[in-house]
DNA sequence: CTGCGTGCAAATGGTTTGCATCCAC
DNA sequence: GTGGATGCAAACCATTTGCACGCAG
């Protein structure tokens, strides 16, 4: 967070708040989940704010945006490219708590694309929304 | 297109052009991209069917339904999980050529969750926008 | 005939943005 | 003091949905 890439970004108390509670859950909460947590730190934050800094966040590497299966991103305090389990009953998504290689792909496969980075995600059904039906 | 799954189905002449649209083309269009496609065969059909036809046919597994990073969804075709590459400036997804087995991930380390399958996608810059800029 | 599928348009829901004010530097 | 950041609310855009009619089986 302070590196020659920041030049002219300032640490205001909205983001420093939103960084540093992101990072304490396993989770991986949605905008207004982030929203929902930060508000009971600064309940004057608005959902905008939110929204511009988890963008300048991911924008620096600094947490990961997941896309994926759902409707709604996800974000990650953990900015390592990692595997993700996704429920797609509830839209939860866990860690996999498997040291899995991400898969290697060589230039030569790489049909031009540059700047490659793997993004995996495992899609099932998870144990809470398993044992209510199916 | 034909079993069991299929008892009440109906075949309109709507779902199957926009079946036999997006299994003609290797692109991964969008949802409005497959009604531009199909309203050239069929000029009064609109979005909302060409969403419902879309949603039926992922759900079914006939096609697939990309989520991935962009914000609209994709959908591809061929119905085989398979790795898929996507450009992060444009927006565009290409299938990879090259037969990267999909990582497995055993039983043990699911953590609970069932009925998994795996999504690939490497993102990065495509060609065509990789010679505009950076 | 029956009821699934369609066209149309309005509604929804997540995310973005314009603008005046605020505050980190 | 100055420009980046915020709060608020309106705007946007992809997608979904209600309803009356149409057509596949």
């Amino acid at each position: 967070m302070s590196n020659d890439e920041n030049k002219g970004a300032r640490l205001s108390r909205q983001r420093e708040t939103i960084l540093d509670e992101l990072r304490k859950v396993k989770t991986h909460p949605t905008a207004d989940e982030v929203y929902d947590m930060v508000r009971k730190i600064l309940p004057r934050i608005s959902l905008g704010t939110v929204y511009r800094n988890l963008d300048f966040l991911s924008g620096r590497g600094v947490v990961l945006r997941l896309g994926g299966a759902g409707t709604q991103k996800r974000f990650d305090g953990n900015p390592a490219a990692h595997p993700h389990l996704r429920c797609s009953v509830c839209g939860r998504v866990d860690d996999l708590e498997w040291p899995l290689a991400l898969p290697e792909l060589p230039v030569e496969q790489s049909m031009g694309y540059s700047r490659l980075r793997c993004d995996v995600e495992f899609v099932g059904v998870c144990p809470m929304c398993a044992g209510r039906d199916s």
